[in-house]
DNA sequence: AGTATAATTTAGGTAAACCTAAAAATCTGT
DNA sequence: ACAGATTTTTAGGTTTACCTAAATTATACT
């Protein structure tokens, strides 16, 4: 099976499975809108592959190797939306481009998204470059710069040395 | 043919087209490490569906609808790349990262970073709070203020009204 | 120009992730 | 408890993007 295939039934049984931890076939069938034959087949492979605990008919569960991958999956998706939206993108669509992105993103590039996520989260009330960006967004121009808020203007300040 | 599958080949073909404009069979299989053969059967479909201008032996050039997918994917490419590496991340990466973000990544998005990259580039060195966030990177803790920088210091800052 | 070599294509095959239709198992209501 | 409805599985099929081996076409050298 596919990287990106595991970690999408994977994470997607996780956030489906109740206090019980079963999952049925139906439930994913719906959730993603294919047959549940194909969910069958699935679970026989992630079976296989020791991802899920799988007897006929009863539903299945996550293994601790395929609990491990959810919630690493998880965490990325989370994060990645959280950046995106950040950045001022919408809940809807940054949730979409997270659901791709988990799947194919770098460790590297994916540690550094979470600091940056961190480092911005520091503020109470967002960073005021953040601002700049989105008055820069909509109107294509710098904030503009008074003699009330000049040391705050970005293309006055001082880099630090 | 799937959009990915398209946008990969179409982008390599233009990326590897010359002066004439041909690209030929063993030029994408070695770049991409598949069998000649392969690319024999992704050219046949590709020309179907009049994405490039195929004859056999002769090598292949862009169709203006292959061209227009070509330059599109790319310009995606470069722009993620950019954004990658202003967040501090490696060119090796940031270009492995782009090369895969650029097939699924939402239109939403792709415009937001863009802009976002053009607001940071607007600044000469970089902006400030970019310094700042590779010394938290680096040491998990804002960049220290004293009573040189305190101007400049984050947390002190005040947001624009 | 003819032949060896290299490039390309054809033919036939595979694995992954889906499908439909039909069979089998389980659940539900009285 | 058992008949009907629902859920799940089995069996067999499809498409996409790859593969190898063999055949064909183009090129390059003497």
């Amino acid at each position: 099976m596919r990287k990106k295939t595991i970690e999408d039934y994977v994470e997607l049984i996780y956030i489906l499975q109740g206090k019980t931890g079963k999952v049925h076939t139906n439930d994913i069938a719906s959730a993603l809108d294919i047959s549940p034959a194909s969910v069958t087949e699935i679970f026989q492979k992630l079976s296989d592959e020791d991802y899920i605990n799988y007897e006929k008919y009863s539903g299945v569960s996550l293994t601790s190797k395929g609990k491990k991958i959810a919630i690493e999956t998880k965490r990325k998706h989370d994060t990645l939306k959280k950046f995106l939206m950040i950045l001022g993108i919408t809940e809807k669509t940054a949730d979409e481009d997270a659901c791709k992105i988990e799947h194919i993103v770098t460790p590297e590039t994916m540690k550094r998204l979470t600091k940056f996520v961190e480092f911005v989260q520091k503020f109470k009330e967002g960073p005021r470059w953040l601002d700049n960006f989105e008055y820069f967004y909509e109107t294509g121009e710098y904030f503009k710069c008074t003699s009330g808020n000049s040391k705050n203007c970005p293309v006055n300040e001082k880099r630090p040395s």
